[in-house]
DNA sequence: TTTTCTGCAAAGTGTTTGCATTGAT
DNA sequence: ATCAATGCAAACACTTTGCAGAAAA
């Protein structure tokens, strides 16, 4: 399921804005790695695509895309935040410390916890896009690493 | 219970570090402000405290205060840090994104889903401070305001 | 007195903006 | 032909670092 099924450039037409090059590989960068992309990566990957690529074209891109909700935006707390194209689901993801690996939960699990917050404090969770942090089951089994 | 009744000047001591003036009013300043306060808002209050206190100060004075377990960061994702004593008791943050608001949930809430995430993914999480933003009671209960 | 801490200034990082040119429509 | 998007460079904001003087031990 790349992009291209999402009909991203259509979206942007649709919303007044052009199709470029650029856009594309940049686009591009954000489905790498899994779907979900730091910004650093993005620009790396993207410029590798194409060296004469600018960081403020990467910035103004994602904020764009972001804007007509083609990609959304994972705050990971860890001082990086995470691209990835907007999914049609709810979901979470959870970040191994240890081996960097990740991987997506769906919303169910979440969904849960959030009621019984709204139940005891009235308080109604709009975060949609969670990063929760740990250690996965393959580390978890390891012997420490380091 | 402020930070004095945590003994900060003797966990200062007993690492070796020193007990300053400005070391004090940085630390008031994490604890003012319902006791969780975005790295600005340490900085402007210590300033409006001590006109002479540099930001270099700040930063490295929270650092080391991390250093020391005296204070933790809480990963908002929006961007801001946010900086508090280190409680004893594990807890979250709910904070309202309309009003700004903010209140804290006990870990049990949370407990039961990082449980459920174990148990389906065998993931351990290991996130000991989430902010949630959403939407509280009170605005939940108002006409939208913009 | 000794060693750490502070304030200042300078250097890094990461992100944004103004503008002439390029490129999509 | 028109107007948005790009690349470049400069501006910004945020954080870190080197160093001499001030302060804690």
């Amino acid at each position: 399921m790349t992009h291209n099924t999402l009909g991203w450039e259509n979206i942007l037409r649709r919303s007044g804005y052009r199709v470029t090059r650029q856009r594309g590989v940049i686009l591009d960068a954000v489905c790498a790695s899994g779907g979900h992309t730091p910004l650093g990566e993005v620009y790396a990957r993207a410029h590798r695509q194409d060296p004469t690529l600018d960081r403020s074209t990467v910035y103004r891109a994602l904020k764009l895309f972001m804007d007509v909700d083609l990609v959304v935006a994972a705050d990971t707390g860890d001082g990086e935040t995470y691209y990835e194209i907007k999914h049609r689901e709810q979901h979470h993801h959870l970040v191994c410390k240890r081996c960097g690996g990740e991987q997506e939960i769906d919303d169910a699990v979440l969904r849960g916890m959030f009621e019984q917050v709204f139940a005891q404090h009235g308080f109604r969770v709009a975060t949609d896009h969670l990063v929760l942090f740990g250690t996965c089951a393959a580390c978890e089994n390891t012997p420490q690493a380091s």
